[in-house]
Parts: structure tokens; sequence; C-alpha cells
DNA sequence: TATTGTTATACTCTATAACTATA
DNA sequence: TATAGTTATAGAGTATAACAATA
């Protein structure tokens, strides 16, 4: 839905060929850079599998997902969301029995999160799709290109952690 | 803010290194890629010039940048909005002295909705402190790591127009 | 007294429906 | 009558402040 980063217009608009040249100035190639990580990451979020669950909804399970059993409290922070929110958002996912809140064994004050079945096949359902999508897209390039994407993969990889 | 393409965990966890192998299976480039381009995605996406301008609103004012002057009608098309969102939107910038509306020269019932200097300043600024986090990162890196995020690029927007 | 989670309330962004002005 | 834009109103999602229960 939204185009906040959708600046395709550059300051120097080469030609867009696959051919990569030596002496590539970071700062053009970061442009051009953005430009297509951007419009590439805003196709793939469009590809979920169950559409009636919100961004956040659905970023809570693939925590849960990643990490196990999380409190309210931990799970806010890594969300980087209020409290108040996240209790919201879990009372949602429980209601459609996503997740379930059962009393932390050590802690009387805290509540346990879990992935239950179904939120589980959320998860992989939503993952699946997204890959579905990309799958297609990588089926159809040289095998030389795939190559290129896989190496591009690793160092994005690096970048974002950094 | 959101993790919903955080999905770190994949079905096969090989080795995260950047050699390009010759049996690339696309269902695992894509799982692989998928989370290196949300991951980055987001990083690029926290760096703006303003942050008391919500996504839709820079969207409007990067949009209007790259065409020039649209009506509210052809915006919120463009934004997938409907038409009084987008008079929330233009009415927010243009208060803010981003964006003014002028009566259409030939129908009277329309307002075209032009950039003004601040709002095009604003564009520039946003798109450059983005720019200036992607360079610094593409500085450390290899001319050939570079050379292939510019291959990658290419590639990436043949799949995104896709 | 400090912390976890919740409730109460408000703000932002978006939507649909109804209204005004122009074609 | 149809279209562009606006106003009125409602529904998500998130925030802060105040409250209850537990450590």
């Amino acid at each position: 839905m939204s185009y906040a980063n959708d600046m395709t217009s550059r300051p120097a608009d080469r030609a867009g060929g696959d051919e990569a040249v030596g002496d590539l100035d970071p700062a053009v190639l970061a442009a051009d850079l953005r430009v297509a990580l951007m419009r590439a990451a805003r196709r793939i979020r469009g590809e979920k599998a169950d559409l009636d669950l919100s961004d956040g909804q659905l970023s809570v399970l693939a925590v849960l997902h990643r990490t196990g059993p999380l409190t309210n409290r931990e799970l806010a922070d890594f969300e980087h969301v209020q409290p108040p929110s996240m209790t919201r958002t879990l009372a949602c996912l429980e209601e459609r029995a996503l997740v379930t809140r059962t009393p932390h064994p050590a802690d009387g004050r805290q509540l346990l999160v879990t992935l239950t079945e179904d939120g589980r096949a959320t998860v992989l359902d939503t993952r699946r799709r997204r890959d579905a999508w990309l799958t297609r897209r990588l089926d159809q390039l040289d095998p030389d290109e795939r190559a290129v994407l896989a190496r591009a993969g690793a160092i994005l990889r690096r970048i974002a952690d950094s």
C-alpha cells in the first residue's frame, strides 16, 4: 500500500544492465540498491497466508516460532511496542486460538505466551506462500543470476545485522 | 517496528558464506533471500529525514516529486487509498507548507496538488539520509562484493517489476 | 517498594456514507 | 446525472496514565 520507499527517480539514471563494472561509486550503488530492495520487499510483504491477520499479529507469531514461549513484556520489547498494545494483540491472537497464555511457573505475575498448533501452521503457511512467490521468479533466472542473488543475500544479511 | 518479515529460522540452515555454489535450489535460495531482503529493507526504512512525517505523508511527497502536480483522485489511486483519506493527508501536508493546492485550470472541480520548495527539500533530505546509511555500509565492502550487489540490484528490480 | 499485566482513555490513520460544487 | 472533493462518523492500532496482583 505504502509507496514511501518507492523513490524511483535517481540523480544520474544510468543504463540498468546486469553488467558489473569496476569503478562502482558506493553512493550511486546505494541509491540504485535502495530502490530495488524496497520494491522487492514490498512485493514479498504483500504475499501472506492469512490476510485477516495484521502485520503486528503475524510478527508476534513469527517471533514465538523462532524463540519459543515468551512473556508479554518480552514480546513488547521485541516488537518495540508498549505492554498495553501487546496485551491487545495477544488477546486477539488468543481469541483466534493461535496462542495460549498460561501462568508462569516461577513468577505468578507473568504469563507465558505459547504458540498453538494453529499458530505454528499459520507461520509456516505464510512463509511458504511468500517463498513460493519468490521461488517462481527465481526459477525463471539463469543459474548465474541465482548465484549472484545467493551471494548478495549473504552480504545483505551482514549489512542489515551491522 | 514490525518484525513480521523477520523470519530468521529456515528449514535447512546451511553455512551462510558468500561463496556461490553451482546447484542452487531456488526454493532454498528464496527462503534465504527473503530474510535478507526484509531485514535490509527494514533497516533502510528506519532512516528518514523528518521523523514527524508518517510513511503515507512521505510517500505522497515522493510521488509528487517523481510525477509532478497531481489531483487528489490521482494521488489516492496511486497510494491505493480512498479519496477522503488523501484529503486528510494533503490537509496535513498543506498545513506544514510541504504542498499547495491550487484550482485546476481546466476543470473547476479538481485541485492540483503541487510540491513546495520545502516539500521538495524534505524528499531529497530523506533520500539523502537513507542513502547515507547504506553508503556507509557499502564503503566497508570489497569492490568485488559491491559488484555483486550492483548486479543483484538490477536483477531484483526486474523481479519486483514482474 | 518495584514489577507484570490489565483497564481506561485518547490520538492517528483509514474506511464508508452523505453532502456540496462543478461538468 | 456524473464526477471531484469534502465533511461526518466509525473502526483498527497504538500510546500514556492509573490500577490490581505479585515479588
